[in-house]
DNA sequence: TGTACATCAGTGAACGCGCGTTCACTGATGTAC
DNA sequence: TGTACATCAGTGAACGCGCGTTCACTGATGTAC
């Protein structure tokens, strides 16, 4: 049955969160659109009165997520405090095992080399990430600070994937600690 | 029928080498029992005759990759120009297209953690690389080299793993150069 | 303002498909005597 | 050295299952007059 615009769009929104949220555990391909319409409270038939297909979604809910994790940044003043402050939040043992709400670069950069349409805006998200943290925060200089923010960025998805990966506890505490060093 | 063990301990190794490659490539879940047989050049059914399960493929095909993972530091003078030389490789176009051949803790890093059995696998063969690069190459001091060799060891898997995501070209050649400097 | 109808989100059965795994069978290899 | 038999890797059909997607149907909402 037809239903006000506002559910419909509210609807809309809540399957993008619960999908973004289940693709960051689990990743795209071992996530159903059924348990993703479950978990909205729907069935699976009414996904494609949302979106053309999984694909789709997948491409819609990257984009989306692109307010948190630029969102993320602003909670943080816009000074080396604040980009210490950022560094040990990120590197933390609760975002760690936060995986759900926690960074999409982090959390999908490695399955979107598997899904074509997710790249584009993939991309967009990392360029923009990887800007915002260049001009917001102050760096050594001008001309390094897009470097900067490049390396710093690289370090921090490297070391929550591989502390996310590894079985060992200590271990584990060991990659976040070793690399939040250089930025404390 | 029956074949001599030495064919049947090569097959074994074959099937290995395909999985390890096809996993790189697409993901543990993207990738069947049926491809990987088919590329070894056999039929699925024998497959349970080599293996348990897709799960102790997965784990054993993680233990195989160790001596390529680690072999390819000896390929590379004890030194700093040799630790020079290996990161530049390791953040090459080259590396970043070859997938199937490249190195596993990059290649598989996400991936582990969806599967159980493969995380032990996986903590031996990064503690192993971060124990091997602390120790075979000079750093500033005995104190910090396991630090560093952690930080340099994320910053790696952290930048192939973004460069290979990334849909611009550019930007992801940018993303190798800027994460090489500190390293040359 | 009231009525008639088009719209469209949600439901749940059904589709074809490929997956991991099992199984009866084959036949060369290895072993016991 | 020769013979009889157990072993076991490979084959391909078959299994149950869950996937993405489609579809006929329902009924409240929005629109035309």
């Amino acid at each position: 049955m037809r239903y006000p615009p506002s559910e419909t769009a509210e609807k809309h929104v809540r399957i993008l969160n619960e999908a973004l949220r289940s693709f960051r555990e689990r990743g795209f391909s071992d996530v159903s659109i059924s348990e993703i319409m479950q978990a909205t409270g729907l069935t699976h038939g009414s996904f494609y009165n949302h979106f053309a297909s999984k694909e789709a979604l997948i491409a819609e809910s990257l984009d989306h997520g692109m307010l948190g994790t630029l969102g993320s940044l602003d909670e943080v003043p816009a000074t080396s405090a604040g980009r210490v402050k950022y560094v040990k939040s990120y590197l933390s043992t609760r975002h760690r095992d936060d995986i759900g709400t926690g960074c999409v670069i982090s959390g999908l950069a490695a399955d979107v080399r598997q899904e074509p349409k997710a790249r584009a805006p993939f991309t967009r998200l990392l360029k923009a990430f990887v800007g915002k943290i260049a001009s917001r925060f102050p760096w050594q200089s001008k001309n390094t600070s897009r470097g900067d923010s490049i390396r710093m960025v690289s370090s921090l998805v490297g070391a929550l994937i591989l502390s996310r990966a590894v079985e060992d506890e200590a271990f584990s505490e060991e990659i976040l600690r070793e690399v939040r060093k250089p930025f404390s």
